[in-house]
RNA sequence: GGCUGCGUGGCAGAGUGGUUAUGCAGCGGACUGCAACUCCGUAAACGCCGGUUCGAUUCCGACCGCAGCCUCCA
């Protein structure tokens, strides 16, 4: 029985689907005109996970991440560049799309883009005005009126006087009230615009989500899920714009993935403190950075440091061995293995907790070694067939041991060099001139190279 | 200031009212020519102070510390 932490509730509920077998599932995505940095990559691989434990448990998952294309910031970065707005967005979507991929995500089901959705966030925004909910002011913007809706902060926990009295409410003139939020915004000169009603102009930053997620799921779905830091103001205002458009509950479990942070602060674009997908991936396999991301829930924040990435590398350098050079049972379903499997849903169940579940894998490498020392072929090739079993659900193990541990990348002439040296390490070996053997290892290690003698046979790994 | 969450062994990180988390690192041993890999064993923790209880790291309260949101942010 799958339980999700509901931010809603703010406690752990079983998990029912609207539909029987059936699950929508909605994530805030990326706001295109920069790299994916690891926060990023934390809601990637987090709901990625979601995703890939409910298909196991056998739902029907469909999954719509959204692409915000067109706001503030890409405007700006865009004439910072120079560059065109569309040249930009497609830019980075294409760096975001292979950061996903390097992180072993499965793409999306649908991925809708703002400026590919104007007719449903006009419409949208009519509603609103036609049932009370948002008014058009002197200036041409047209803003959601925040105290006509009853349920205002049932998600962030506040309420309208609370907020107004807190004191960093910046004042705007155009709005009744500081709280009100805009939905559409009067173009001003040198600006993209789309034609509406009110005007020409472009829609506020939450109307996106409410009018894409509709367009995908209706007016009711199950999951939505996001980054800590959009649960207030960003999916407080989506649930007042569609609820209020479409006059019954929106979402029944909101997900809320805690922060990547750096020396105890949040890692953000504001604060500058943060590592891109792609300069940590220089340095790190991806899968040490997804299995990073696993190694704590999803909601507990994530210190992020070399120091743990290396943590991270040296657990996963221990599975790849204990895989190497074995002939996995194909087919082996973690679901029927009563000791492990059962271990491992228990886990997943409760909200996803994929620290604990990574435990269980722990206990099969530690089996499955040791079926390796007992010489017992079935079993090794069972415990191997059901580590990478979990490893699906994961995203762990999709590539090769030798890829991992010696590099696909890896230099074809160096690759040739280390043989050599290794055969002749081995010769000197059995001809039992040790000072020899010791002095070629050496040089491998000074090249990097871990040699790794067993059962007659010589392994080796970069470290 | 308001609201929310957190504080576990060297590091990371689960969990529980009374019995081993787990991983990385360490220590001892087996294996090895020596190592590495692997296995066996081992030590080490629940911020502080009260309360409830036969018993609390786990429940309650105060305190201290940290983080987040209240403004764009995953």
């Amino acid at each position: 029985m799958l339980k999700v932490h509901n931010s809603l509730t703010k406690q752990k509920e079983l998990f029912t689907p609207i539909e029987a077998g059936k699950v929508k599932l909605y994530v805030c995505g990326m706001t295109v005109y920069d790299y994916c940095h690891v926060g990023h990559a934390r809601v990637m691989v987090v709901f990625d996970v979601v995703t890939r434990y409910l298909r196991a448990s056998g739902y029907d998952v469909t999954y719509t991440r959204n692409i915000t294309d067109i706001d503030d910031k890409i405007i700006a970065r865009a004439n910072e560049n120079g560059e065109d707005i569309q040249s930009l967005t497609e830019r980075f979507i294409t760096e975001m799309n292979h950061d996903a991929d390097a992180l072993g995500t499965l793409r999306p089901d649908h991925e809708p883009k703002a400026t590919e959705a104007m007719a449903e966030i006009i419409t949208m925004i009519e509603t609103l005005i036609a049932k009370g909910f948002a008014y058009k002011s002197d200036n041409g913007d047209v803003y959601y009126d925040v105290s006509q809706f009853d349920g205002y902060g049932k998600l962030s926990g506040r309420n309208i006087d609370e907020l107004r009295s807190g004191e960093r409410v910046a004042v705007n003139e155009a709005k009744d009230d500081p709280l009100d939020f805009v939905l559409w915004k009067a173009a001003k000169p040198e600006e993209p615009a789309w034609e509406s009603p009110w005007g020409n102009g472009r829609p506020g930053w939450h109307i996106e989500c409410s009018a894409m997620s509709a367009t995908s799921f209706g007016k009711h779905f199950d999951i939505h899920g996001g980054g800590q830091d959009l649960q207030f103001p960003h999916h407080e205002n989506e649930i007042a714009q569609s609820e209020g458009a479409h006059g019954c509950q929106s979402v029944n479990y909101w997900m809320h993935n805690g922060f990547v942070r750096i020396d105890d602060e949040k890692m953000s674009k504001s604060l500058g403190n943060f590592f891109t997908v792609r300069e940590v991936i220089a340095k790190y396999d991806p899968e040490v950075v997804r299995y990073f991301i696993l190694t704590s829930q999803y909601r507990s924040p994530l210190n992020y440091s070399d120091e743990q990435l290396d943590q991270a590398k040296n657990a996963l350098t221990r599975y790849y061995t204990a895989l190497r050079d074995v002939e996995l049972e194909e087919n082996v379903v973690w679901q029927d293995d009563m000791e492990f499997g059962s271990r491992f849903k228990v886990a997943m169940d409760d909200d996803f907790n994929t620290a604990l579940a990574l435990s269980v894998m722990a206990d099969v490498r530690l089996a499955l070694n040791k079926a390796q020392e007992n010489q017992d072929k079935e079993q090794v090739s069972y415990f191997a067939g059901l580590l990478t079993s979990f490893g699906q659900v994961l995203g762990l193990f999709q590539q090769s041991a030798t890829d991992f541990l010696v590099g696909d990348a890896g230099d074809e002439d160096e690759n040739a060099k280390v043989e050599s040296l290794i055969e002749a390490r081995n010769t000197a070996r059995a001809d039992k001139d040790w000072a020899k053997a010791d002095q070629v290892r050496d040089e491998l290690t000074t090249m990097g190279i871990v040699l790794e003698d067993n059962a007659g046979k010589t392994s080796w790994r970069r470290s």
